[in-house]
DNA sequence: TAAAAATGTTAGACTACCATAACATTTAAA
DNA sequence: TTTAAATGTTATGGTAGTCTAACATTTTTA
């Protein structure tokens, strides 16, 4: 069972962990909206996901998260936070493109950089602190 | 006929401008080298290329980017060089990482936020000017 | 310059992803 | 509590991109 995710899949997993932290529960028709994809494409996905263990899913119930799909859902999240931080509160990007850009950068940058970037932000804003403090 | 270009399909485009910068000529093998991608793969994004009129391809012969096609290579090719740069110069992430993080970063990152990117390479450049000139 | 090697092309098959349409189940309302 | 509406599922088809294998052309070399 081959654990390497598709951009689409890692969209899907992060969709139903946000649904989940804001509504509690993660229903077919919330994901699909959220997505702006049909029900039936879902469906197939949701299924790719429960056959790699990442979800729990019983026909016509709601979508659940094992520990491992809430572990990967949260490292994409996290992922997307650092960089829309980054965007709007170093770069000055507006927020809407801030946002729909981490929602694509997301997938692409590596630890190793996400690592370096989330540092240069602590540096920076100890910086903007200090001149504050002034 | 689209000219909205999958990741894919600017990865090609790419491709074939730094060949032809590197080497005055592009070839398929070298393409499908580069890319690790077989010659049949290479000649089907060929075609789709050269239906979209962004490069020249005639039978066995060369690879040319059309104007409108070296336009596009080179305004990827710039995104990366870049993203490349902040990576290495400012986040000090390694050279091999920073490259893979580019080069699919590329793809996603949009004009806005590569603007203001290069705005803040530009004023942290200065900043380290001053500094080491004092 | 003829044969071998390298390179390029085409055909057919596979995976991933999405859609529409038909059908199934659940939920809400009369 | 039966029916209508909402939601979920399955079947089937399309696009994009890759591969292998068979075939075509060009280039190299004996």
């Amino acid at each position: 069972m081959n654990k390497q995710l598709t951009e689409s899949l890692e969209n899907y997993l992060e969709t139903i962990g946000m649904l989940i932290r804001k509504n509690k529960i993660a229903r077919v028709k919330d994901i699909s909206k959220e997505l702006d994809v049909k029900n039936s494409s879902v469906n197939i996905a949701l299924n790719v996901l429960a056959d790699k263990g990442l979800i729990i899913h019983e026909k016509y119930g709601y979508v659940e998260l094992t520990p491992e799909g809430k572990q990967i859902a949260d490292d994409i999240q996290h992922k997307e936070d650092v960089l829309v931080q980054f965007f709007i509160e170093i770069l000055g990007v507006n927020e809407d493109i801030a946002l729909k850009d981490a929602c694509r950068m997301e997938h692409t940058i590596s630890d190793e950089t996400l690592a370096k970037l989330i540092f240069f932000i602590g540096k920076i804003g100890k910086k903007n602190t200090k001149k504050t403090n002034k």
